[in-house]
Parts: C-alpha cells; sequence; structure tokens
DNA sequence: ATGTCGAAACATTTTCGA
C-alpha cells in the first residue's frame, strides 16, 4: 500500500499538479491539506474521473483537508471529537485495516502568539484523540503538515525563527512519538538536509533553505511492513508549485 | 519591501495568512 501526504496550498489552483501526480505515482491513499475550498467547490468530478474516491472536509479561504482513495474508505471522520474548532483540518478514514488520519496542523505564527496557544491546544487534542483510536485501530498512520521540524536536522541551519523548531512544539512531536508512533522517514537512509517544504521567498527552493514538516507517523504494528519513505521534490520544480512536497510511504 | 503566493472583497488594489 502507498501513502502519500501533499499540502497543495489551494486546490483549485493545483489540481492539475495532483492529477498528473496521481497518474505518475498511482498511490493507494493521497491526503491532501490546505484545499483553500468550500466542500461545494471540490473537484471531485475531475478526481472520480482519474480513478479516485474522495472525502473532503472544507471551509472558505483556509485550510481544508482531503484524503483520496483508489478504493472507498470506511469510518470517516471529520475534526477531532470533542474538540471545539471552527477550522478545517482533520479528516481520517480506514482503508483495509489502516487508520488514515489526514491531518493540517496550525501554523502558529510565533511563540507565544495566540495562534501558537491554539496550536499547543490542537496538538493535545490531537494526541489525545489519537489514543483512542490506537486502541481500536491499532495500525494507524497520522499523515500531514505537521509545521514542526522536530529535530535540528529537519531545518536549514540558517532558519533563525523559532516557529516550527521550538521547543515546545517539539514536545508536541515527541508526545505523539510517544503513543507509539514512529516517523517513517527516519527508518532509511535520506540525503543530508531533506526537507518538505520551502518558502516562495527569497529563492528557498533553489538554496535549499527549507523545513522537514510535512510527516507520516506510523504505529508499531505497520513499522516492518514500511519498505520505503521518501519525499518527492518533482512537483516544487513545476510552474506555480506548491510550497510543500508530496512524502510518500510503502507498506508491504 | 517581510522581495511570494493564493483568496477575498467596501475589488483593477489592498488585506490577511502562510
Amino acid at each position: 500500500m502507498k501513502i502519500a501526504t501533499w499540502n497543495v496550498n489551494s486546490l483549485k489552483v493545483r489540481l492539475p499538479h495532483v492529477l498528473d501526480w496521481l497518474a505518475a505515482h498511482q498511490p493507494d491513499a493521497l491526503c491532501l491539506q490546505e484545499l483553500k475550498c468550500e466542500n461545494k467547490g471540490f473537484p471531485l468530478a475531475e478526481i472520480e474521473a482519474a480513478g479516485y474516491h474522495a472525502v473532503f472536509n472544507g471551509q472558505k479561504t483556509y485550510n481544508g483537508v482531503a484524503i483520496l482513495t483508489k478504493e472507498p474508505l470506511a469510518d470517516v471522520v471529520y475534526d477531532i471529537p470533542g474538540f471545539a474548532d471552527e477550522q478545517k483540518r482533520i479528516i481520517a478514514g480506514t482503508l483495509d485495516g489502516v487508520r488514515i488520519v489526514c491531518g493540517y496542523f496550525p501554523n502558529g505564527q510565533a511563540v507565544g502568539s495566540e495562534k501558537f496557544a491554539y496550536k499547543m491546544a490542537w496538538l493535545e487534542a490531537l494526541t489525545g484523540w489519537l489514543k483512542s483510536e490506537l486502541q481500536s485501530t491499532p495500525k494507524l498512520v497520522l499523515a500531514g503538515d505537521y509545521n514542526v521540524a522536530p529535530e535540528d536536522r529537519d531545518a536549514h541551519p540558517d532558519w533563525k525563527d523559532e516557529i516550527h523548531v521550538s521547543v515546545p512544539e517539539r514536545d508536541a512531536f515527541k508526545a505523539l512519538i510517544a503513543l507509539g508512533l514512529t516517523d517513517a522517514f527516519r527508518l532509511f537512509e535520506q540525503p543530508e538536509r531533506s526537507f518538505s517544504w520551502w518558502d516562495y521567498r527569497l529563492m528557498a527552493f533553489r538554496r535549499n533553505f527549507g523545513l522537514r514538516i510535512d510527516h507520516l507517523l506510523i504505529s508499531a504494528p505497520l513499522v516492518d511492513k514500511c519498505s520505503a519513505c521518501y519525499t518527492d521534490k518533482e512537483p516544487r520544480k513545476l510552474e506555480r508549485p506548491s510550497d510543500h512536497t508530496p512524502v510518500v510511504i510503502e507498506l508491504a
């Protein structure tokens, strides 16, 4: 089973890239973030024409998540149960016994800001919910844009902002790991300075001035089954790219 | 210019968020 995650920064703008990528890579599931479109504007016909089912949780202008799958998902959940939130950041479903959770984690803006407090509260709610999800579905993949670079090697050494690399954010990431999850990317040898996001400004992609903030965490029963995890930088080189690249895992 | 991008609206330019 091949599962990928990709923050597309507007599904409307990026739809041609997404359709091309689906055709070329044939993932069993593709988790998308930052749709920036309402459910009524979701391009379902185009995605179905490409041979995919879709579940989606969108809103106007901001946020929005979806999971595209070759086979239909079961037990779909929208938003974190019990966490009151206007922002559409979570969708989950089960595919062949694997619980796939797709998340667009809050950005947080700046350490200490109101948005940072929201980010931390959201992360705590997510962690609490996943604890119970793991009890009912031990095979689980948490895919998405975490907006956290978990270790120093996941950020360009010249990254000066605290946001995405601060201690509280990294502690929240560790709390997810402590649920029994593993960062699939680090199961394998990776090139130095492997990132998944580069700012549009300052020629950041060309300079490889980026962060690794898009992740696939997998639960213990999936670790031995995981045969590969990699980023695909090709879409970042296209005209009008998303600022994020897809990250992929392959499960035997 | 915090040097780009995408969306929205008191809209052909400005604002907000990222």
